[in-house]
DNA sequence: CTTTATATTGACCGGTGAGTCGGTCAACTG
DNA sequence: CAGTTGACCGACTCACCGGTCAATATAAAG
């Protein structure tokens, strides 16, 4: 057997040079030629770890996801009272924005991306999944702050979602405006109205 | 003088044309040679009318911007109050979702596409301006609502940046999902949620 | 009908970039 | 060392599409 390869290890560095490059021009203008001279290869070698330029999305993108689910996991593992993970993930969310900005522009893409596929392909699934994994985590926290007496909501459900979306609209308006974008005065007047809003 | 033409009207033409390919397609994927026959016209025709693919795009997005406030001036014309405006406006933007389902899959592609241009490049003015116009016309609603003793709410302008994200999330979540989105659900707990977060 | 100014067109050009493939080389084996 | 394997590479191919422009069509004016 030759050359022994860290295989993963190599796929996760293509996976960081997608994010970088198509961050940078966006997907459809970022040429293969590119991400494989960001991640220091050749352009054929990246045909080794993936089939084509949309399955490398593809894959970017469940790797973001994963990457962004761990930074959550992290940051809220020690936070037991609802109210409080509420601040935490609102806080989370935005610093995200900041820290992560790669992975927005990225996502950006995708959303415009998923929408003209096929129901059943994979990035809507991927998207689709990941959306509704986030909101039922959203949803049990509510539905526990409201047994512990801290919230009054009819709908966790649909609260979740408003949450979320907010979030997702704030990320969108970072992407095209950031200098106008408070991050810090933002988190704590966006806690301070979804709070409100649980009572 | 030979040939009169309605320019005005050819113009406007090309621009439903071009929302439609592109909603369909993607901006990248659409081509020019299939927005013109979409108008019923030739290729050479539509660059009669717009310089490139990319300034076609910026037009259009006028275009639209334009059309959308038309669209809110007249469901709003005749409401006073402070909060049956916020209720109307929230019910107008979840309503076009279904009625102008083109013009978000469009106004996707320009996020993804105003975010990697230049700060001073025309398509991004034009989205800053159309944002904080929004924002102030709802900024405006609220400090109504305030004096007036609907509400009760000590940043007016965030109130109204985090009600325009969360509609602008909810757009994007119905482009990836429309089946799992429920309208009239939604417009109805949407407009509960953020009139309890005003008080 | 001829002239003239304008409107329209689509064949064509040139640049581009996704994906391929034959060749190279490093590492391991016996 | 000779042989084998497979990772790596980048020159090449080829379909594609944005943009151009010479040719054509149209309609008003004379």
């Amino acid at each position: 057997m030759p050359i022994v390869v860290d295989k993963e290890r190599k796929r996760s560095e293509i996976l960081e040079a997608a994010m970088a490059v198509f961050a940078r021009n966006g997907f459809h203008r970022s040429k293969m030629e590119e991400v494989a001279s960001e991640a220091g290869i050749g352009k054929g070698t990246v045909y080794e770890y993936f089939d084509s330029k949309h399955q490398l999305l593809q894959a970017l993108h469940g790797y973001m996801l994963a990457k962004l689910k761990d930074y959550y996991s992290e940051e809220l593992k020690d936070i037991e009272e609802p109210p409080a993970i509420i601040r935490g993930f609102l806080a989370a969310a935005l610093a995200s924005f900041r820290q992560w900005e790669p992975f927005f522009y990225v996502f950006c893409d995708v959303w415009a991306e998923a929408g003209r596929l096929e129901q059943q392909s994979l990035l809507r699934l991927q998207l689709r999944d990941a959306y509704k994994s986030s909101i039922g985590d959203l949803t049990l926290v509510i539905e526990a702050g409201v047994a512990g007496g801290f919230f009054d909501c009819e709908q966790p459900g649909l609260a979740a979602e408003h949450i979320l979306a907010c979030v997702d609209g704030l990320a969108l308006h970072w992407l095209y405006d950031p200098d106008a974008f408070d991050l810090e005065q933002m988190t704590e007047s966006l806690t301070r109205t979804v709070l409100r809003s649980l009572q």
